[in-house]
DNA sequence: AATGAATGAGGTTTCATTCAT
DNA sequence: CATGAATGAAACCTCATTCAT
């Protein structure tokens, strides 16, 4: 059932391609298109028609970029998961304080929400929906994307004292994850802009609590006035 | 010679249609075994026939019991989910401190979960997938569990002196529910339990953050220790 | 936490809904078999399975043409009565002595009727079973049709002094149609052919009844003679 | 698949039965309710829970009445049919002109059409859907209707002079029935009453055409008074 | 007499997928 | 590249009917 994806295929010049080999318009846009589709109906909800209309392309054309549905819900999660890691991994490198990172990684992650939700949200939601190599391939990024979140939350813990476990740390880093991906149900562009203020809520209350002295940054107080408004 | 179309014919309400019936052992049965499939599997990725194999009667006796694939469904939700609505305003009724009070409602409904996972875990993710009045309904009990945990939340910020909006109460509510609601898909009771534990970090964390100092209960402490050993 | 039910998703129409598309030899075939066994059995007796097995294609490649057992019904209908009532709309254009008008309106439906028996009784059987758009369509050619019919009758009853009301009008048209609609129910090629007789026959009953003197035009007399062969 | 009709059930004595052996009113309840639902819907789009719901029995009850939907079917045809049946023989019975026999028919078909239309709209379109010995004691009953029709018709053609064949008179029988099965399709009670108008409508039509001039009875002057009015 | 529970067969429709063109 | 046509499998649901109570 499983095929492999489809290696990226040399295209003929064409004179909107600059050449370089990077994917083609057409293929972006059915991906888009899908991702939609499925971040709002689901993936076994939203049938290979669905798509095909969706795009205002016929049945079989689709089978032309995709070997199967699954290989379309592949291909979704794992380009916009890649760019997503990539992007926090390039960010992270640069040193600072803890406090700072985690901020830095909480705002990455929102603008990426702000600008690829629906993909964003197939990856969190449909991975299961994979199997075989696709399966682990998207897991895989998945993993490293906890990685990265664990560490910071591993400092952080350690560093007010509480020397943690394993096993703590994993349950914290879950916390924070489950804080993160349940914005998909909830999030209201009307009511939870900007996105800054939501981010230094989010930081705010991993970092101290509901109980505790907030960090007012000038651009923490400056969003939350806004959020106020809102 | 002219007539008009035949009226589309009424449909009987069904036998068990209200969802709130007297309990029979095999609706019992029939609720539990859907509710396992469809928490493994999601709702559109369970059939009917899949139900009925699972419990070992025939496709056409379920629909003794549910008029339809989304009654089932309802039926599940509301069961469940009226169930843990009454413990927690049962719970919550008593007086106390504003943190014990937060603690016994993660115990709650954490305990609840290990009890009913599956059914639990279709609530939280498979509202979307019923529609009109059972959508209705269901979303009714949920707002007022949304209501519960919100005014607690509501009151602990305003006593830390934070004086939030009603906007910033609902987005740290619902950060809340992200942690909570997460928890069905990284659960292992080989290494999350006792609940006891899980639900201390969980109030910790949401009272003062990964860098306060964490307010070591003796309950707090005994749990924290077996978890350690986890 | 809380969201709306998700809307019905939009069906998109379907490629041949329009029941006017160019015709298609398969379309044609199709057409025609389903015709005979919803006029054999009735509409709601046939089923798709059944359709699909006499033109020996597949269950699913039928719904490549009908969206649906209904828009079936419909095309086969909206098909040859908008053929039917083009021809007589055209045919009774040419002026002429009102007896010859309904001479020649009831010898073309018989006409019709021997070529195209099978959808002409499902046109005439089955509207009650369209429903929505497809009925009122439908609707539209008959009433045109009657219209047709309505407006003879009513010029002949005029003539012969009876100064009938509108109400007296209508009820005559329908005597007549129920003589022209209930040979789908008794006719038999062995015995009532040639058609010229049947509809010879037909006329003088309307015109003259049992007791008056029969109009017995040469075609008539030729024809009468050859059905006492039959 | 056809069972034998269960013969005339004895009943145990009750309050509400006059103990002279004629079934019980729940059967005519029952058979009257089905009549409704199958002249409305078809027979075949009929359901037997359609029946027990409309009649507020249990299903199974229903199989306590009749052994099978096609002995409920045969049970409802043959029970009206015989009743129109032996009304028309008694009444035929007496001597009489032509016409006023007739007339006499006709208003007797009319009157026990507007007592019992269901049943009799059942009686006329549902005779295929029995089979077996049903279908030939319900076919049994119709071929004497028919040939009440049809020696009255045979009469008065001859009677004036045209020296009809077999299948001549056949064939004028059948345009009467045609005339008097079609009204199933468009009487309406608003505009169609009182039912002595259409009789003599029908009548006179049958019996001198559109052309010729009418017979105008007291009764008939009268009716068509008032059908001028509707 | 009456019914709730149960079922095998079959209904309409949709699905992912293939293939000749 | 692109598509119309086609299909086997499986989806949800309803049917007439039976049977223990």
């Amino acid at each position: 059932m499983i095929r492999r994806p489809r290696a990226a295929r040399a295209k003929a010049p064409h004179p909107r391609d600059d050449g370089a080999g990077q994917p083609s318009d057409r293929l972006e846009i059915l991906l888009g298109k899908a991702a939609r589709l499925m971040a709002k109906e689901g993936y076994h909800h939203t049938s290979m028609r669905d798509v095909a209309r969706d795009a205002s392309c016929s049945l079989a054309g689709l089978y032309h970029y995709f070997s199967s549905k699954e290989d379309l819900l592949f291909q979704v999660q794992h380009r916009v998961f890649a760019s997503l890691l990539a992007a926090q991994e390039q960010s992270l490198k640069a040193p600072g304080p803890l406090e700072e990172r985690l901020r830095l990684l909480v705002q990455n992650h929102l603008s990426f929400f702000t600008r690829h939700a629906a993909e964003l949200k197939v990856c969190t939601f449909e991975l299961e929906s994979l199997s075989g190599a696709s399966y682990r391939r998207v897991e895989e990024l998945r993993r490293r994307y906890y990685r990265l979140v664990a560490d910071l939350v591993g400092e952080l813990a350690t560093r007010s004292g509480a020397a943690p476990s394993d096993v703590e740390v994993r349950r914290l880093t879950l916390f924070v994850f489950g804080i993160l991906n349940w914005i998909f149900m909830w999030f209201d562009p009307a009511r939870d802009t900007p996105i800054e203020t939501l981010g230094d809520e989010i930081v705010n209350l991993v970092l101290y609590g509901l109980c505790g002295q907030r960090a007012t940054t000038d651009a923490g107080q400056k969003s939350t006035a806004l959020g106020l408004a809102g």
